[in-house]
DNA sequence: CCCATTGTTCAAGAATATTGAACTATTGAA
DNA sequence: TTCAATAGTTCAATATTCTTGAACAATGGG
């Protein structure tokens, strides 16, 4: 395996970050990170996704910025890079974690 | 031409949100209408690209309940649906709009 | 009515997404 | 070390979405 690519923080797009994002799973795993960092791809919140989809999820989500992948024995430890999202992208990052992600009202 | 499709304001979904957003000329065409709407396609900021894909692009943007377009005369008025935007996702569109999307820094 | 202007729709090729199957990396046991 | 189990990745085939030239539709002026 080759070792996986994680951007610097300086590189990662907004097109990009927002791109990640606008996956329902993807959005889902983001979320589950969010309040209990880190997890394996298994414990990511998606149960009925088959492993190749979730591994490209992850993908994404690792070369848009928003992930850091790092092999923990036989599983990945996933980190959502709050600080540096942060740093780079102030307030985007809890503003669309903060939208309420359920069903439409009005 | 069949009447274009709107979204009421409760349909709109972070999703579709996101996803419009996460292409550079359409957070380009958003960014223009943030500042002064209301624009036709043709001013949409866009001077490179056909008009077929202008005109993709507004669908999307259209379809995903960001834009609001209403013939006028000859060419279409576009419009920032910022007010039902602003209702439905609190600070989702400034957080966005306020990044820098210039080149990356640190 | 004819035509110029502005967008939309259609169609074909390009790019991206989904997912089963095969492969790789790590750990533990025999 | 060798074998097997576990966790992900990569590959390949299909499906969906994107891009864009060409044809079409709607409006307004002469």
């Amino acid at each position: 395996m080759r070792s996986l690519h994680h951007p610097a923080a300086g590189a990662i797009t907004l097109e990009g970050v927002l791109h990640a994002l606008s996956d329902p799973a993807r959005l889902q795993i983001v979320r589950n990170l969010d309040e209990s960092c880190p997890r394996t791809c298994g414990e990511a919140g998606c149960p009925s996704l088959p492993r190749s989809t979730l591994s490209h999820h992850f993908r994404i989500l690792r070369e848009a910025g928003l992930v850091r992948s790092e092999r923990d024995g036989v599983s990945m430890r996933n980190t959502l890079r709050r600080d540096e999202l942060d740093k780079r992208f102030p307030g985007l990052l809890t503003a669309v974690l903060s939208q309420d992600c359920g069903s439409e009202a009005d």
